[in-house]
DNA sequence: CCTATTAAGTTGTTTCTACAACCAATTACA
DNA sequence: TGTAATTGGTTGTAGAAACAACTTAATAGG
Protein backbone atom coordinates (compact mmCIF):
# COMPACT_ATOMS: atom_id res chain seq x y z
CA UNK A 1 0.00 0.00 0.00
CA UNK A 2 1.00 3.18 -0.86
CA UNK A 3 0.99 5.78 2.03
CA UNK A 4 -0.71 9.00 1.21
CA UNK A 5 0.51 12.20 2.92
CA UNK A 6 -2.41 14.02 3.62
CA UNK A 7 -2.36 17.79 3.76
CA UNK A 8 -2.00 19.44 6.97
CA UNK A 9 -5.13 21.79 8.29
CA UNK A 10 -2.81 24.91 7.24
CA UNK A 11 -1.69 23.12 3.68
CA UNK A 12 -5.31 21.99 3.32
CA UNK A 13 -6.63 25.52 3.86
CA UNK A 14 -3.85 27.53 1.67
CA UNK A 15 -4.74 25.53 -1.20
CA UNK A 16 -8.68 25.99 -0.96
CA UNK A 17 -8.05 29.40 -0.97
CA UNK A 18 -6.19 28.42 -3.94
CA UNK A 19 -8.10 26.63 -5.97
CA UNK A 20 -11.06 28.76 -5.57
CA UNK A 21 -8.79 31.92 -7.19
CA UNK A 22 -8.25 29.76 -9.97
CA UNK A 23 -11.88 29.19 -10.42
CA UNK A 24 -12.85 32.79 -10.00
CA UNK A 25 -9.75 34.35 -11.79
CA UNK A 26 -10.32 33.53 -15.42
CA UNK A 27 -13.86 35.46 -15.20
CA UNK A 28 -12.59 38.24 -13.03
CA UNK A 29 -9.88 39.09 -15.59
CA UNK A 30 -12.50 38.13 -18.74
CA UNK A 31 -15.53 40.08 -17.53
CA UNK A 32 -13.63 43.76 -17.59
CA UNK A 33 -12.41 43.77 -21.06
CA UNK A 34 -15.13 41.44 -22.40
CA UNK A 35 -18.06 44.56 -21.02
CA UNK A 36 -15.89 47.63 -21.89
CA UNK A 37 -13.72 46.37 -25.36
CA UNK A 38 -15.16 43.33 -26.39
CA UNK A 39 -12.22 40.94 -26.20
CA UNK A 40 -11.66 37.87 -23.64
CA UNK A 41 -8.73 37.53 -21.77
CA UNK A 42 -6.95 35.95 -24.20
CA UNK A 43 -7.45 37.20 -26.88
CA UNK A 44 -6.45 40.52 -25.30
CA UNK A 45 -3.13 38.59 -24.33
CA UNK A 46 -2.54 37.73 -28.00
CA UNK A 47 -2.69 41.64 -28.70
CA UNK A 48 -0.81 42.82 -26.64
CA UNK A 49 2.14 40.73 -27.59
CA UNK A 50 1.71 41.60 -30.88
CA UNK A 51 1.93 45.14 -30.04
CA UNK A 52 5.36 44.38 -28.19
CA UNK A 53 6.89 42.49 -31.34
CA UNK A 54 9.06 43.90 -34.03
CA UNK A 55 6.77 44.97 -36.99
CA UNK A 56 3.76 44.00 -34.62
CA UNK A 57 4.23 40.45 -35.90
CA UNK A 58 5.02 36.85 -34.71
CA UNK A 59 5.01 33.53 -35.92
CA UNK A 60 2.24 31.52 -34.46
CA UNK A 61 4.39 28.95 -32.77
CA UNK A 62 6.19 31.68 -30.68
CA UNK A 63 2.97 33.47 -29.78
CA UNK A 64 1.65 30.19 -28.84
CA UNK A 65 4.39 29.81 -26.72
CA UNK A 66 4.75 33.04 -24.95
CA UNK A 67 0.65 32.82 -25.03
CA UNK A 68 0.72 29.50 -22.78
CA UNK A 69 -1.59 28.16 -25.85
CA UNK A 70 -1.77 24.92 -28.09
CA UNK A 71 -1.27 25.83 -32.01
CA UNK A 72 -4.86 24.64 -32.35
CA UNK A 73 -6.17 26.86 -29.86
CA UNK A 74 -4.05 29.77 -31.28
CA UNK A 75 -4.97 28.85 -34.80
CA UNK A 76 -8.68 29.28 -34.44
CA UNK A 77 -8.36 32.48 -31.74
CA UNK A 78 -6.35 34.06 -34.64
CA UNK A 79 -8.69 33.30 -37.29
CA UNK A 80 -11.38 35.05 -35.78
CA UNK A 81 -9.30 38.26 -34.52
CA UNK A 82 -8.67 38.21 -38.18
CA UNK A 83 -12.49 38.08 -39.44
CA UNK A 84 -12.69 41.27 -37.01
CA UNK A 85 -10.02 43.17 -38.46
CA UNK A 86 -7.53 43.01 -35.89
CA UNK A 87 -4.93 41.18 -36.98
CA UNK A 88 -3.26 39.29 -40.35
CA UNK A 89 -2.21 36.47 -41.17
CA UNK A 90 0.51 36.02 -43.82
CA UNK A 91 3.00 33.50 -45.28
CA UNK A 92 6.85 34.08 -44.34
CA UNK A 93 8.51 34.35 -47.57
CA UNK A 94 11.78 32.33 -45.54
CA UNK A 95 10.39 29.48 -44.91
CA UNK A 96 6.94 28.67 -46.39
CA UNK A 97 5.75 26.48 -43.31
CA UNK A 98 5.26 29.69 -41.12
CA UNK A 99 2.52 31.85 -40.74
CA UNK A 100 2.62 35.34 -39.62
CA UNK A 101 0.22 37.65 -37.51
CA UNK A 102 0.26 40.83 -37.61
CA UNK A 103 -1.44 43.59 -35.71
CA UNK A 104 -3.51 45.61 -37.91
CA UNK A 105 -4.20 49.46 -37.01
CA UNK A 106 -7.54 48.60 -35.70
CA UNK A 107 -6.20 46.10 -33.40
CA UNK A 108 -3.23 48.27 -32.01
CA UNK A 109 -6.04 51.13 -31.38
CA UNK A 110 -8.19 48.11 -29.47
CA UNK A 111 -5.45 46.90 -27.63
CA UNK A 112 -4.20 50.55 -26.22
CA UNK A 113 -7.55 51.21 -25.48
CA UNK A 114 -7.93 48.41 -23.45
CA UNK A 115 -4.47 48.14 -21.80
CA UNK A 116 -5.67 50.27 -18.86
CA UNK A 117 -9.17 48.29 -18.54
CA UNK A 118 -6.67 45.40 -17.79
CA UNK A 119 -4.25 47.26 -16.08
CA UNK A 120 -7.00 48.20 -13.16
CA UNK A 121 -7.91 44.52 -12.93
CA UNK A 122 -4.93 43.99 -12.23
CA UNK A 123 -3.97 46.27 -9.30
CA UNK A 124 -7.80 45.70 -7.80
CA UNK A 125 -7.39 42.20 -7.77
CA UNK A 126 -3.78 41.57 -6.74
CA UNK A 127 -1.14 44.41 -7.37
CA UNK A 128 -2.40 47.43 -5.15
CA UNK A 129 -3.49 44.66 -2.51
CA UNK A 130 -0.14 43.39 -1.33
CA UNK A 131 2.69 44.83 1.33
CA UNK A 132 6.33 45.10 -0.92
CA UNK A 133 7.30 42.11 1.12
CA UNK A 134 4.07 40.24 -0.15
CA UNK A 135 4.85 41.16 -3.49
CA UNK A 136 8.68 39.63 -3.21
CA UNK A 137 7.42 37.04 -1.68
CA UNK A 138 4.73 36.03 -4.50
CA UNK A 139 7.57 36.15 -7.11
CA UNK A 140 9.26 33.23 -5.09
CA UNK A 141 6.51 31.15 -5.25
CA UNK A 142 5.02 31.62 -8.45
CA UNK A 143 8.56 30.86 -9.43
CA UNK A 144 8.03 27.70 -7.76
CA UNK A 145 4.95 26.50 -9.18
CA UNK A 146 6.28 27.26 -12.59
CA UNK A 147 9.07 24.89 -11.93
CA UNK A 148 6.39 22.17 -11.79
CA UNK A 149 4.19 23.40 -14.47
CA UNK A 150 6.54 24.90 -16.91
CA UNK A 151 9.73 22.96 -15.90
CA UNK A 152 11.39 23.27 -18.81
CA UNK A 153 11.33 27.01 -18.91
CA UNK A 154 9.21 27.35 -22.32
CA UNK A 155 8.16 30.76 -21.59
CA UNK A 156 11.42 32.01 -20.32
CA UNK A 157 9.81 33.67 -17.20
CA UNK A 158 13.43 33.34 -15.36
CA UNK A 159 15.15 35.74 -17.59
CA UNK A 160 16.30 39.36 -16.15
CA UNK A 161 12.60 41.44 -16.67
CA UNK A 162 12.59 44.01 -19.03
CA UNK A 163 10.53 46.90 -18.85
CA UNK A 164 8.32 46.05 -21.73
CA UNK A 165 5.12 47.35 -20.81
CA UNK A 166 1.09 46.57 -22.69
CA UNK A 167 1.16 49.87 -23.55
CA UNK A 168 2.24 52.17 -26.72
CA UNK A 169 6.34 52.22 -26.53
CA UNK A 170 8.00 55.25 -25.20
CA UNK A 171 11.17 55.81 -27.34
CA UNK B 1 -7.97 61.42 -19.34
CA UNK B 2 -7.66 59.53 -16.40
CA UNK B 3 -3.84 58.86 -15.64
CA UNK B 4 -3.10 55.02 -16.07
CA UNK B 5 -0.88 53.61 -13.13
CA UNK B 6 1.01 51.17 -14.89
CA UNK B 7 2.95 48.70 -13.36
CA UNK B 8 6.77 48.33 -12.06
CA UNK B 9 8.91 46.09 -13.94
CA UNK B 10 8.87 44.25 -10.76
CA UNK B 11 5.14 44.54 -10.82
CA UNK B 12 4.76 43.27 -14.16
CA UNK B 13 7.29 40.24 -13.66
CA UNK B 14 5.28 38.50 -10.71
CA UNK B 15 2.03 39.60 -12.56
CA UNK B 16 3.48 37.50 -15.79
CA UNK B 17 4.18 34.66 -13.69
CA UNK B 18 0.59 34.26 -12.47
CA UNK B 19 -1.18 35.00 -15.31
CA UNK B 20 0.86 31.87 -16.36
CA UNK B 21 0.05 30.24 -14.09
CA UNK B 22 -3.59 30.88 -14.21
CA UNK B 23 -3.55 29.52 -17.70
CA UNK B 24 -1.18 26.08 -17.19
CA UNK B 25 -2.67 25.26 -13.60
CA UNK B 26 -6.36 24.22 -14.74
CA UNK B 27 -4.60 21.53 -17.28
CA UNK B 28 -2.40 20.31 -15.03
CA UNK B 29 -5.08 19.40 -12.17
CA UNK B 30 -7.14 18.09 -14.85
CA UNK B 31 -4.59 16.11 -16.24
CA UNK B 32 -3.76 12.92 -13.47
CA UNK B 33 -7.25 12.86 -12.36
CA UNK B 34 -8.54 12.29 -16.26
CA UNK B 35 -6.06 9.66 -17.08
CA UNK B 36 -6.16 7.99 -14.23
CA UNK B 37 -9.90 8.10 -13.04
CA UNK B 38 -11.66 9.81 -15.60
CA UNK B 39 -12.58 12.57 -13.96
CA UNK B 40 -12.04 16.43 -14.26
CA UNK B 41 -11.04 18.27 -12.16
CA UNK B 42 -13.97 20.38 -11.27
CA UNK B 43 -15.74 16.55 -11.36
CA UNK B 44 -13.89 15.47 -8.36
CA UNK B 45 -14.18 18.64 -6.26
CA UNK B 46 -18.45 18.29 -6.82
CA UNK B 47 -17.94 14.41 -5.53
CA UNK B 48 -15.52 15.59 -3.05
CA UNK B 49 -17.89 18.04 -1.50
CA UNK B 50 -20.73 15.87 -1.27
CA UNK B 51 -18.09 13.06 0.30
CA UNK B 52 -18.25 15.58 3.38
CA UNK B 53 -21.85 16.52 3.69
CA UNK B 54 -24.49 14.58 5.72
CA UNK B 55 -25.95 11.96 4.45
CA UNK B 56 -23.57 12.82 1.49
CA UNK B 57 -26.37 15.23 0.37
CA UNK B 58 -26.39 18.99 -0.44
CA UNK B 59 -29.08 21.17 -2.34
CA UNK B 60 -27.73 22.25 -5.94
CA UNK B 61 -27.73 25.71 -4.96
CA UNK B 62 -25.60 25.26 -1.70
CA UNK B 63 -23.27 22.86 -3.59
CA UNK B 64 -22.87 25.58 -6.35
CA UNK B 65 -21.36 28.17 -3.60
CA UNK B 66 -19.03 26.08 -2.30
CA UNK B 67 -17.36 24.98 -5.76
CA UNK B 68 -17.45 28.66 -7.42
CA UNK B 69 -19.99 27.45 -9.93
CA UNK B 70 -22.98 28.67 -11.71
CA UNK B 71 -25.91 27.33 -10.84
CA UNK B 72 -26.50 26.23 -14.91
CA UNK B 73 -23.06 24.69 -15.30
CA UNK B 74 -23.80 22.40 -11.86
CA UNK B 75 -27.07 21.17 -13.29
CA UNK B 76 -25.56 20.12 -16.30
CA UNK B 77 -22.36 18.73 -14.74
CA UNK B 78 -24.95 17.00 -11.80
CA UNK B 79 -26.58 15.54 -14.65
CA UNK B 80 -23.41 13.99 -16.50
CA UNK B 81 -22.35 12.61 -13.65
CA UNK B 82 -25.85 10.77 -12.83
CA UNK B 83 -25.90 9.86 -16.15
CA UNK B 84 -22.70 7.61 -15.13
CA UNK B 85 -24.19 6.66 -11.67
CA UNK B 86 -21.88 8.88 -9.39
CA UNK B 87 -25.19 11.04 -8.20
CA UNK B 88 -28.58 10.83 -7.45
CA UNK B 89 -30.94 13.52 -8.02
CA UNK B 90 -34.10 13.79 -5.61
CA UNK B 91 -36.52 16.55 -5.31
CA UNK B 92 -36.58 17.85 -1.43
CA UNK B 93 -39.84 16.92 0.20
CA UNK B 94 -39.70 20.41 2.46
CA UNK B 95 -39.34 22.73 -1.05
CA UNK B 96 -40.04 21.13 -4.00
CA UNK B 97 -38.48 23.86 -5.64
CA UNK B 98 -34.92 22.39 -4.21
CA UNK B 99 -32.88 19.15 -5.87
CA UNK B 100 -31.02 17.37 -3.68
CA UNK B 101 -27.76 15.60 -5.21
CA UNK B 102 -26.71 12.65 -3.23
CA UNK B 103 -23.12 10.63 -4.03
CA UNK B 104 -23.93 6.98 -4.58
CA UNK B 105 -21.51 4.26 -3.52
CA UNK B 106 -19.59 4.22 -6.34
CA UNK B 107 -19.32 7.81 -6.67
CA UNK B 108 -18.27 7.31 -2.93
CA UNK B 109 -15.58 4.54 -4.08
CA UNK B 110 -14.50 6.82 -7.18
CA UNK B 111 -13.58 10.00 -5.19
CA UNK B 112 -12.09 7.90 -2.72
CA UNK B 113 -9.78 6.09 -5.18
CA UNK B 114 -9.25 9.39 -6.76
CA UNK B 115 -7.49 11.89 -3.77
CA UNK B 116 -4.26 10.05 -3.62
CA UNK B 117 -3.94 11.26 -7.10
CA UNK B 118 -5.20 14.99 -6.75
CA UNK B 119 -3.14 14.97 -3.13
CA UNK B 120 -0.18 14.13 -5.07
CA UNK B 121 -0.74 17.10 -7.81
CA UNK B 122 -1.38 19.23 -5.17
CA UNK B 123 1.76 18.56 -3.36
CA UNK B 124 3.78 18.79 -6.40
CA UNK B 125 2.66 21.75 -7.99
CA UNK B 126 2.55 23.58 -4.77
CA UNK B 127 2.41 22.49 -1.43
CA UNK B 128 6.10 20.41 -1.49
CA UNK B 129 7.61 23.13 -3.45
CA UNK B 130 7.49 26.17 -0.52
CA UNK B 131 8.74 26.63 2.72
CA UNK B 132 6.86 27.00 6.01
CA UNK B 133 7.28 31.18 5.70
CA UNK B 134 6.04 31.31 1.78
CA UNK B 135 2.77 29.08 2.89
CA UNK B 136 2.03 31.23 5.21
CA UNK B 137 2.64 34.31 3.32
CA UNK B 138 0.83 32.34 0.48
CA UNK B 139 -1.97 32.36 3.02
CA UNK B 140 -2.33 36.24 3.27
CA UNK B 141 -1.68 36.83 -0.14
CA UNK B 142 -4.47 34.48 -1.23
CA UNK B 143 -7.23 36.53 1.82
CA UNK B 144 -6.35 39.48 0.02
CA UNK B 145 -6.88 38.27 -3.67
CA UNK B 146 -9.91 36.47 -2.51
CA UNK B 147 -11.19 39.91 -0.74
CA UNK B 148 -11.54 41.18 -4.31
CA UNK B 149 -12.80 38.05 -6.30
CA UNK B 150 -15.22 36.91 -3.54
CA UNK B 151 -15.60 39.98 -2.06
CA UNK B 152 -18.93 39.24 0.39
CA UNK B 153 -16.54 36.08 1.57
CA UNK B 154 -19.52 33.79 0.15
CA UNK B 155 -17.35 30.82 0.60
CA UNK B 156 -16.32 31.67 3.84
CA UNK B 157 -12.61 31.26 3.46
CA UNK B 158 -11.38 33.84 5.31
CA UNK B 159 -10.68 32.89 8.81
CA UNK B 160 -10.70 35.22 11.44
CA UNK B 161 -7.12 33.96 13.02
CA UNK B 162 -4.56 36.45 10.79
CA UNK B 163 -6.51 39.68 10.69
CA UNK B 164 -3.64 41.80 9.13
CA UNK B 165 -0.89 39.46 7.27
CA UNK B 166 2.15 39.06 9.71
CA UNK B 167 5.05 38.70 6.90
CA UNK B 168 8.98 37.43 7.40
CA UNK B 169 10.78 39.40 10.30
CA UNK B 170 12.52 42.26 8.70
CA UNK B 171 11.85 45.88 8.46
C1' DC C 1 -57.28 34.83 -1.39
C1' DC C 2 -55.19 36.34 -5.56
C1' DT C 3 -51.73 38.31 -8.00
C1' DA C 4 -46.71 39.78 -8.23
C1' DT C 5 -42.26 38.63 -7.20
C1' DT C 6 -38.62 35.89 -6.00
C1' DA C 7 -36.09 31.54 -5.80
C1' DA C 8 -34.35 27.02 -7.64
C1' DG C 9 -33.38 24.42 -11.51
C1' DT C 10 -33.58 23.13 -16.32
C1' DT C 11 -32.89 23.54 -21.13
C1' DG C 12 -31.26 25.33 -25.46
C1' DT C 13 -27.94 28.06 -28.14
C1' DT C 14 -23.59 29.88 -29.07
C1' DT C 15 -18.76 30.08 -28.24
C1' DC C 16 -14.65 28.26 -27.07
C1' DT C 17 -11.17 24.57 -26.23
C1' DA C 18 -8.97 20.05 -26.55
C1' DC C 19 -7.86 16.39 -29.29
C1' DA C 20 -6.93 13.99 -33.33
C1' DA C 21 -6.25 13.70 -38.02
C1' DC C 22 -4.43 15.83 -41.63
C1' DC C 23 -1.46 18.56 -45.12
C1' DA C 24 2.51 21.02 -46.66
C1' DA C 25 7.19 22.58 -46.25
C1' DT C 26 11.73 21.68 -44.56
C1' DT C 27 15.52 19.05 -42.83
C1' DA C 28 18.27 14.78 -42.04
C1' DC C 29 20.76 11.36 -43.91
C1' DA C 30 21.86 7.09 -46.18
C1' DT D 1 19.38 12.51 -54.74
C1' DG D 2 15.56 10.41 -52.85
C1' DT D 3 13.12 9.11 -48.96
C1' DA D 4 12.03 9.42 -44.06
C1' DA D 5 11.32 12.20 -40.19
C1' DT D 6 10.30 16.60 -38.28
C1' DT D 7 8.24 21.04 -38.03
C1' DG D 8 4.46 24.48 -38.58
C1' DG D 9 -0.19 25.01 -39.18
C1' DT D 10 -5.05 23.95 -40.31
C1' DT D 11 -9.42 21.71 -39.90
C1' DG D 12 -13.19 18.81 -38.13
C1' DT D 13 -15.44 17.14 -34.31
C1' DA D 14 -16.89 16.46 -29.93
C1' DG D 15 -17.25 18.13 -25.07
C1' DA D 16 -17.75 21.76 -21.72
C1' DA D 17 -19.06 26.64 -20.23
C1' DA D 18 -21.49 31.12 -20.53
C1' DC D 19 -25.65 33.20 -21.16
C1' DA D 20 -30.38 33.78 -21.79
C1' DA D 21 -34.98 32.06 -21.73
C1' DC D 22 -38.08 29.26 -19.55
C1' DT D 23 -40.69 26.30 -15.90
C1' DT D 24 -42.25 25.42 -11.54
C1' DA D 25 -42.58 26.27 -6.62
C1' DA D 26 -42.74 29.23 -2.72
C1' DT D 27 -43.54 33.72 -0.64
C1' DA D 28 -45.19 38.61 -0.08
C1' DG D 29 -48.48 42.40 -0.45
C1' DG D 30 -52.72 44.21 -0.97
Amino acid sequence: MDEVRWLSPEELHTWVKLEVIAELLPAALDQPLQREHNLTHFEYIVLAQLSEATDRTMPLTVLAARTSATLPRLSHVIRRLEDRGLVVRSTSEFDRRVTLATLTDAGWERVVESAPTHVASVRDIVIDRLTADQLRSLGAITDAMLAALDPDDRKGLRRVCDEKAPHPPSP
